[in-house]
DNA sequence: GAGTGATTCAAGCATACGATTCAATCGAAC
DNA sequence: GTTCGATTGAATCGTATGCTTGAATCACTC
């Protein structure tokens, strides 16, 4: 059997993308990749170490190019521009996606499940950490409380569209690139992001 | 046992919006709720009628104070805003969330774990439908993908945001007010949908 | 207070799960 | 050609799942 590794990778993160962790046995798994449940095991002793390298294997690039698209953005000098800074983190995942829808829709899975708190601690953080200081920057009159709802607005958002499109996509077929989502998608965070305050809401003390 | 009905949907309400529908095991449920596993197949044939039960209970008078603002708010003659077509959503939510936290994290997991489609078809379909009506009526100049997409989008940030709160407000203790959190999502969620149409988007044809 | 229908109980059903075991197999180094 | 570590195969472990059953219990009516 050629890579029954990397079958085992592929079958994982296409099941669990569609259906959600809790919901894929591994026995599921094996039978689609035509693999013996030994070899999991074997290879990743545990389902949970299995969908920690699901996650890191595709995650760790992205999150590497969102590093340095963010650094480029903090560095060129010109003032930071919301769209510039949302560009710079979604289009990785945008770009991977393209080729590997799967790997996206995984994504959207986990953070729906709750799975999310675990893998980002271990993957995610340092990309997500960066992102969120140079967001910073481009926001600076932002209230503190604010800024961090609309940080957990613009999540909410981006898990459910890497996760699915409208319906009317699914209806005329096309369901169109994750590029031109992710334009779409930067667009309405943007102005979301630079709305105004609404009254009502606590001065930041702290 | 007094009630044993209404303590079972209690506890599946609180358990499964938790962990998700299929983390969660009936006898999970008997145990909390102190009550024999025969009961819930007495009351409710299965797991999943019990779920749409529990579903059913709650989302009921909510959808339909739905509507009577969305009526009222397209009756009032004036001009259409953004925010009071929101508003009208996605307040009687809120109102019911603050008596009742875990139902609407419920509904965060159910759109989460896939089990919405099925769900909404059967619950929500009359009052999202009037929603998109006058939130279209709102936004004449808005494309039809471009809108379909936002829709999206806001479906997204709020599914996350009745499910849970930024980090700080764990930190702090003190999550908020449902009403707090809807005030915040309608600013952002309104410019969103104002915002000016991404270029290189095709022109609506259809 | 006997009879009746609604409800609860303890026990067990078949099935599926994640995990483990150990012999069989393979491939390359020596 | 033998040896040895890496990998796979088939079978099985203990446990948990959703669901069913039939007797026991309860709240009523007549």
């Amino acid at each position: 059997m050629i890579d029954t590794r990397e079958r085992i990778l592929d079958t994982a993160e296409k099941l669990i993308g569609e259906q959600g962790y809790a919901a894929t046995s591994l026995r599921q798994i094996i039978a689609e990749a035509g693999v013996n449940l030994a070899a999991v095991h074997y290879h990743f002793g545990s389902k949970e170490h299995l969908l920690d390298e699901v996650v890191l294997r595709k995650s760790e690039p992205v999150n590497q190019e969102r590093i340095a698209r963010l650094d480029l953005v903090e560095a060129s000098g010109e003032p930071l521009s919301v769209e510039r800074v949302l560009e710079a983190f979604m289009a990785p995942m945008s770009e991977t996606a393209d080729q590997n829808p799967q790997f996206v829709r995984l994504m959207g899975r986990m953070h729906a499940e709750g799975l999310m708190p675990g893998i980002v601690e271990r993957h995610f953080q340092p990309a997500i950490g960066r992102f969120l200081t140079v967001m910073r920057k481009a926001l600076p009159g932002l209230p503190e409380e604010e800024f961090l709802w609309r940080i957990h607005f613009m999540i909410g958002a981006m898990a459910h569209t890497m996760c699915g499109a409208p319906d009317y996509t699914r209806v005329s077929g096309v369901p169109g690139s994750f590029r031109e989502r992710i334009d779409r998608l930067v667009a309405f965070l943007s102005a979301g992001f630079r709305a105004p305050v609404p009254r009502g809401q606590k001065i930041e003390v702290e």
